[in-house]
RNA sequence: GGCCGAGUAGUUCAGUUGGUUAGAACGCUAGCCUGUCACGCUAGAGGUCGAGGGUUCGAGCCCCUUCUCGGUCGCCA
């Protein structure tokens, strides 16, 4: 039979029992972490929430006491009373480990079975275990460090826009399905059968109806849902930091949003971050960096070498430019020496799943280069490129040639942050940001054979674009805006579409006829009618934000119940299957996928 | 849907060319131990080698299928 804690009751947590407690009596809650029985004398590590503190026991003091303590296991839960002491000799790896608990009162609130894995900070357990005993996982003082980041990040939104007078309100989670953009979640309506509601990929459309509404300024710590397939910083459900505000334009939008990130890196990191953040147009970050959202931690710029290459006669590089391609290269400084010529072309295979189609390279050795193309090119060409991109003794330089232009960027952009990797270019605790404006409005999609929008169908074309909607959409730039962070897309957002005439432009120009418009947007369309002020708004990826501020590589590590590859949760298996009681309620039959 | 990687005591791993009874460390159990803190010492328990099939005199190892987890391409307005 377990004890209770009648009659005691917690004093401090464990973290907090220091040398100011000296010779006072005091309680404390938690689980064993370790305990060290030397015949007679006992020592517990007690662990909650805030750290460790050691207890203490003799069996001189109380006999009853100190066989109790003599059966503490790993995780059991006690509460233990006692004075505070010094300890004779001291640990300097706690920050209180120069006093103990000496314990008087032992209560024994809880027994536990072993647990399937030890509950320390440097583990390598397999995350499939962690995750199927994450309450377990969750214990471990970097977990509780990860929580208490995430939570400390969510407070300062909440103080920051509340301070720039931002109203927080709820939007549905149970929301009408919009087949643009990623596959939605679908939930079956039992009292309308046959009918589904969705869980919103985002507020989107509601905060813009709050701006309608006079509202002003919203924001909203809001989940998220998207069916798609997940990646290590992709969850199917995910949190939002979402605002919106009215009568602004996207200078206004940028520049209070990244006053929250330079309050949010004072208060949580204490990192001073210089405002205005750098910004720089699309079209430059995929010329300079082969990516919308450039890495910008170290250089290694893309070298354009079309002009140069130009009828050089090596068909590979004119065939890419006759197709209307590019031939671009990175020159990896310095790296001859570690790059071995079978790492190489293992970078061949990388930059292939970018559909590049093969990786050229010159390796600059001592006094000698070895390269894969410049046997084809004349001495003119080869001296010009090595002047382009400035390549030098000890360098490598890598080339890729595609009729395509964006494969070649994207290709190269990859390549240059997984050099970066490999070369250990990039030091912790540096933290680069930069908004990306000027985002084409369109893209073309090859399956529908049509353009679709890049950010969402809403989003307010350039001034200058504007009549590009009906002649040339793919020419045509959106009032849109990302910010990065250390490479990754960490939010983004546009100035809104509230004139119902260029609305309508936009929907014709992705295909939609003025019925299906209405069909899927009427209330919004009918909502615009009745005095839409003009209104901007962006969303910060909260669990971005903590990954990137706790420097992790998953985001799984700053959630607390987070979801597999396979969109499944390991502790609780679910999705699973239900009663055949409630697929009839919801007139609902399961075919077998074949 | 495609590609790549991993799966061997509770945990993390080793396991040679296919060859005797599959090992180590930590953890766990028991005993001893007065200042430990990665306590120490002694002893012990613990294995469907992810699963199924095949090749072979013989499979942890080779072949086929499959499951699980991770990474990634597609996808993610």
């Amino acid at each position: 039979m377990a004890d209770t804690m009648k009659g005691l009751s917690r004093t401090h947590y464990c973290g907090e029992i220091t040398n100011a407690l000296l010779g006072k009596e005091e309680t404390v809650c938690g689980w064993i972490a370790k305990q060290r029985d030397l015949g007679t004398l006992i020592f517990a590590d007690l662990r909650d929430r805030s750290g460790i503190v050691q207890l203490a026991f003799s069996d001189e003091t109380d006999r009853e006491v100190f066989q109790k303590a003599a059966t503490l296991r790993s995780e059991y839960v006690v509460c233990a009373k006692g004075i505070v002491r010094e300890r004779e000799s001291k640990n300097t790896e706690l920050a209180n480990g120069d006093v103990e608990l000496f314990v008087n009162e032992l209560r024994l609130l809880n027994k536990a079975e072993t647990p399937p894995f030890e509950i320390v900070d440097n583990t390598n357990v397999k995350e499939e275990l962690r995750l199927k005993y994450r309450y377990l996982d969750l214990r471990r003082s970097e977990m509780q460090r990860n929580l208490m980041m995430r939570h400390k990040i969510v407070k300062a939104a909440r103080e920051y826009y509340d301070s720039q007078n931002f109203m927080e309100i709820e939007t549905p989670v149970l929301v009408k399905s919009t087949p643009e953009g990623a596959r939605d979640y679908l939930v079956p309506s039992r009292v309308q059968n046959g009918k589904f509601y969705a869980l919103p990929q985002s507020p989107q459309l509601y905060k813009q109806l709050l701006m309608l509404s006079g509202c002003d300024r919203y924001m909203q710590i809001a989940k998220c849902f998207r069916d798609e397939d997940l990646r290590a910083d992709r969850q199917p459900e995910f949190s939002q930091i979402d605002l919106e505000m009215s009568f602004v334009d996207e200078n206004d939008v940028m520049s209070i949003n990244e006053g929250f990130i330079k309050y949010v890196f004072k208060n949580v990191l204490d990192i001073d971050i210089t405002l205005p953040l750098p910004r720089m147009p699309y079209d430059e970050a995929m010329r300079r960096y082969g990516s919308d959202k450039p890495d910008i931690r170290f250089e290694m710029e893309l070298v354009d070498l079309s002009e140069i290459v130009k009828d050089s006669g090596f068909g590979v590089f004119d065939g890419a430019l006759s197709a209307g391609g590019k031939v671009m290269a990175i020159n990896a400084k310095g790296a001859a020496e570690s790059l071995s010529r079978k790492e190489i072309d293992k970078l061949t295979d990388f930059v292939k799943t970018y559909k590049a189609k093969g990786l050229a390279f010159s390796k600059y050795g001592k006094d000698a280069i070895s390269s894969s193309f410049e046997k084809f090119l004349s001495e003119k060409t080869i001296n010009a490129i090595h002047t382009a991109a400035d390549f030098k003794e000890g360098d490598v330089l890598f080339v890729v040639a595609d009729g395509k232009a964006d494969i070649t960027m994207n290709a190269l952009g990859n390549l240059r942050c997984e050099l970066a990797r490999r070369l250990n270019l990039i030091k912790s605790g540096d933290y680069k940001l930069l908004w990306v404006t000027d985002f084409p409005l369109f893209e073309y999609d090859e399956e529908e054979d049509r353009f679709v929008a890049k950010h969402h169908p809403f989003t307010m074309p350039k001034e200058e674009s504007i009549e590009l909607l009906e002649t040339d959409p793919g020419k045509a730039y959106a009032k849109a805006y990302d910010i990065i962070l250390n490479g990754c897309e960490l939010g983004g957002g546009s100035c809104r579409i509230n004139d119902p005439e260029i609305q309508s432009k936009m929907f014709k120009a992705i295909g939609f006829t003025p019925d299906e418009a209405y069909a899927r947007f009427g209330f919004l369309m009918d909502a615009f009618k009745f005095g839409a002020p003009p209104h901007a708004g962006m969303a910060f990826g909260l669990d971005r934000l903590v990954m990137l501020l706790l420097e992790k590589e998953s985001i799984r590590e700053v959630i607390a119940f987070p979801k597999v590859q396979n969109a499944s949760e390991l502790m609780t298996m679910c999705p699973a299957e239900v009663d055949e009681k409630q697929l009839k309620e919801l007139g609902i039959e399961i075919e077998e996928n074949k």
